[in-house]
DNA sequence: GTACCTTGATCCAATCGTGTACCAATTAAA
DNA sequence: TTTAATTGGTACACGATTGGATCAAGGTAC
């Protein structure tokens, strides 16, 4: 697997832990029973289960042995639930939040936050390289995000973009991918970044609820589901 | 080929990259197996990913290897970031998620669904302590999201529910609370509840960003920021 | 020849997994 | 109650891996 043991041990536990192996309040085994079974140290089981520990996962008392959080809605399954959402899911989230944000960026943008979007997008407008649109492409929402200076807006536009990322169907996007819709999305791109300098707040939510229209289309060929 | 030894493996590498041959955070090889898959010098590669460094596409750490710079951070790094974000921030964010979620659950809800989220507010209604209106209170909104059927709008919710529990200013909250209020909320969930018995997805939407008004008048004595 | 790149080599520093030992808290047995 | 066993917490040393830095020698293009 990967270069780290501890974090492969991470996993597996995860694993075991969301496949209900311990019943919630129920007590995992010794870390030295754990050494043993993964074959590895102590201390590398002490490390896995230090990142379950500050997750919220496990609770750990000297003398009595570690035991399962049973608490509903921990971190941990919610990183587990969140990582296997479907594009559709992702994409009715982002019909609902990107043009609030939107909105609310036009109120809040500073003079170099809008900056920081059109030079996002002019070089999303002049990428060369697929590849290269993409990631301006990212970054124009990720400053629109940041200019609504809100802490919790931004940190959950980084979980929509990193299961944007992380998860296969990005395929599904290169292949319906065109050199025609990178032109539509660099209008729209435009006119959502003239709607922020107008400072019109409805404006700015009419044009990227445009856009998300458009990605919505391109992607799954239909405009509701 | 160019001249540039050093440069073509820059090419070579940006291209695995782009193409996907690692996932984003994830570890290349060490510097000394590309220099041996390439046939060149450690020190040319080095050059190489000197300039993928500088580009910030990779990040190196001496002990550990070379990573990718992909996603923003992970999920659970974020969601244990955010719940330090402040009363105004969080409100502003569910002022955007709530209502459209109460919309999505008047299409998407089934019967039991219904039936969940009226088992909920009746409790709310009819709870004698504050403790436990506020429980059945906090139930009848995650029921709603849960009616919505999208798995990512669900672990959202969990992500609000987890900072409105964990951060301190809930004595904000209890202060301001007057039996006054928690009938007014009653109410507000009566209309809500009606709404999305109805079918009614504007409906349903108004009346949460009504109640939404009511919370955040309760607890800032404003409407906006 | 000069300038630049590549190579090969060496050493340093940070990180990781392992192994060991001991401490502190809890539980169970005597 | 006292004692022993169990269990998590902490610390250190060792070897292996890996990136960081430097130097000298050889090659190529101008």
């Amino acid at each position: 697997m990967s270069k780290n043991i501890a974090t492969d041990v991470e996993a597996s536990l995860r694993g075991r832990i969301s496949a209900g192996e311990w019943k919630p309040n129920g007590r995992l085994p010794p870390e030295r029973d754990l050494a043993v079974e993964y074959g590895v140290a102590r201390n590398t089981v002490r490390r896995a289960l230090d990142a379950l520990e500050t997750d919220g996962a496990i609770k750990r008392h000297v003398g009595r042995g570690i035991f399962l959080n049973g608490g509903r809605g921990e971190i941990a399954e919610i990183v587990l639930r969140v990582t296997g959402v479907s594009p559709a899911d992702l994409m009715a989230v982002r019909m609902i939040v990107e043009p609030q944000a939107a909105s609310m960026a036009a109120t809040n943008a500073s003079r170099s936050d809008l900056d920081a979007i059109a030079e996002a997008h002019g070089l999303a407008s002049e990428a060369s390289e697929t590849q290269l649109f993409e990631q301006w492409d990212a970054e124009f929402h990720q400053r629109i995000f940041a200019a609504t200076r809100n802490e919790l807006l931004i940190s959950l536009h980084d979980i929509l973009r990193i299961i944007r990322n992380r998860n296969a169907w990005i395929e599904l996007k290169k292949k319906t991918f065109s050199e025609n819709r990178r032109l539509d999305y660099c209008v729209h791109h435009g006119a959502i970044l003239d709607a922020l300098r107008n400072r019109s707040a409805q404006g700015a939510a009419a044009a990227m609820r445009d856009h998300m229209d458009a990605i919505q289309m391109t992607l799954f060929g239909r405009h509701q589901l």
